[in-house]
RNA sequence: GUCCCCAUCGUCUAGAGGCCUAGGACACCGCCCUUUCACGGCGGCGACGGGGGUUCGAAUCCCCCUGGGGACGCCA
């Protein structure tokens, strides 16, 4: 039988970081073993469900490079479905109408925290074979076993074992006309022949009622691998308060989707001491059968970290559109500058994100205003500073031809010339092209400027040592 | 309150009874490299929550405690 696996968000915000890795997890056993991957949206709750979530994550899938191979499928379109599957649990004696208000239910859960149990429904319906009558309060509630006990084995967490007794029966199709959350997912996972769910470990407890119902519907359970929690780096449960907790947030701080992946894969489970997984490797080694049991925080430093690897190492081509994304989100108009691969092989050494990559590469897309005070102090204002300016500009002005290997060739010659080390120059010419103190080699800074531009920039900083 | 799950450095983790004086990575500290900043290299700091068992031997198996998390909706 071939693997089926489906990721199945409700659409009421946007894709986080805890859905983005089941996500992952459900698209990498699909993939890890052949099988296929289903996008399913549960968008029950019209109260909150809305266009704009759906639309998020499906950009935030695709922008995760998770594709599926079918759907989406909606469950607002599969109604009739759902109501007939509960109508016919009703004519089995598998379910019941009941009746209650939600004021009754809310006072029955009342009474049984107040006598220390466990609030449940009371079962009022379940036996009294009342008939059909037309109720605005009329749900369907599922006959739970009353005796015995669930037992399956999570792919993650191992045998999980539940008393019948501790179940009540839930409502299975709301007063509204719309089928519950546990209702829906069982009767969907059967349709779409669903072979494996894996989702968050909030659900271990949602599972022996599902399996009830699956039992109920006369069908096989699938294989259920329960992932446990990301938690924010307080130990807390993510939410938004610690900040980005968006997937396209962190497209928009400027993480790499694949450094995402890669972080997001390493949260919970590992394949020895290996760090760095491509994709293909992801896919090869995956089985959420290897998934830890344990809860992991979620560490912004570490993603980072990884970012800058793929940032290094990946080809700059493939990461000029990336970078040119994040350019133009900074205002910087791309062609007002370099090439931007060669601006990525200049920084990718000093930046952790593409945003910050595309703030330090301002300097070369827009002209240069001002000057740090330090720079100037320390740089431009020393005796050697003129001289070291002029000699590089008249070898800069005289080069044949303009590569960073041409450049550093002249600043050497400047720096003979004048009979100081190589930094006499290098520093002034820095504070000349950038204003600071800091940047690339001086070479590629030099650059990646342009020769009419450096060769401007050195003439305004001479005026600007000689200035009073 | 009841039920379920979890427990190795600050964080992510390796570890499936002896290979563990517990390994790697991030972060942090120091040194080296160096025209700045980085990158990189080398080194350092740093953990098996506690108590009982089982065993010749336990981070690894069992029990209890403690701590953490989750769930108890006509939300998903």
């Amino acid at each position: 039988m071939t693997v089926r696996t489906r990721f199945a968000p409700s659409p009421t915000g946007y894709l986080h970081i805890g859905g983005a890795r089941t996500a992952l997890y459900c698209w990498l056993e699909a993939r890890h073993r052949g099988g296929q991957f289903v996008l399913r949206i549960e968008d029950t709750d019209r109260e909150r469900s809305t266009d704009a979530a759906v639309q998020a994550i499906l950009d935030g899938m695709s922008w995760l490079g998770l594709d599926h191979d079918e759907g989406p499928y909606y469950q607002t379109l599969r109604m009739d479905r759902y109501r007939q599957a509960a109508e016919d649990l009703v004519r089995a004696g598998k379910a019941y109408y009941a009746y209650e208000t939600k004021e009754e239910i809310e006072a029955m859960r009342n009474a049984a925290i107040a006598a220390g149990a466990k609030p449940r429904y009371n079962g009022y319906y379940r036996e009294r074979n009342e008939p059909f009558r037309d109720d605005p309060n009329r749900v369907i509630r599922f006959k739970n076993p009353t005796a015995g006990s669930v037992v399956f084995e999570d792919k993650v967490k191992g045998r999980i074992e539940w008393r019948n007794d501790e179940l009540d029966d839930l409502v299975i199709f709301r007063s509204d006309g719309y089928p519950t959350y546990n209702f829906a997912v069982v009767v969907d996972d059967i349709d779409m022949r669903i072979t494996e769910v894996i989702r968050g470990d909030d659900h271990v407890n949602n599972t022996p009622r599902q399996i009830n119902i699956y039992r109920a519907l006369e069908a096989e359970a699938p294989v259920f691998a329960h992932l446990p929690m990301i938690l924010g780096p307080d130990g807390q449960k993510l939410s938004k308060r610690h900040g980005a907790v968006s997937v396209m947030q962190y497209r928009d701080d400027g993480f790499l989707p694949h450094a995402l992946l890669n972080y997001l894969v390493r949260l919970g489970w590992s394949h020895g001491d290996q760090e760095i997984f491509s994709r293909e490797q992801m896919i090869e080694l995956f089985d959420v059968g290897d998934v830890n049991h344990s809860a992991a925080r979620f560490d912004t430093e570490k993603l980072a970290w990884l970012n800058q690897q793929y940032l290094k190492n990946d080809d700059p081509l493939e990461l000029v559109s990336h970078f040119v994304w994040h350019l133009r989100a900074a205002g910087i108009d791309p062609d007002s500058g370099p090439e931007p691969a060669d601006v990525i092989v200049a920084l990718r050494e000093r930046a952790q994100t593409l945003k910050e990559m595309a703030e330090k590469a301002r300097v070369w897309y827009a002209p240069l205003t001002a000057y740090e005070d330090t720079a100037v102090a320390k740089h431009l204002k020393t005796a050697t500073a003129v001289p070291a300016l002029t000699a590089v500009h008249a070898r800069i002005a005289a080069l044949p031809e303009w590569t960073v290997e041409a450049v550093h060739g002249a600043i050497q010659d400047a720096a003979g010339a004048i009979g100081e080390g190589i930094g006499k120059v290098a520093q002034p010419l820095r504070v000349a092209i950038t204003g600071t103190q800091v940047s690339p080699s001086i070479d590629q800074t030099v650059f990646l400027a342009g020769r009419d531009e450096a060769l401007r920039r050195i003439d305004a900083a001479v005026a600007r040592a000689q200035a009073g």
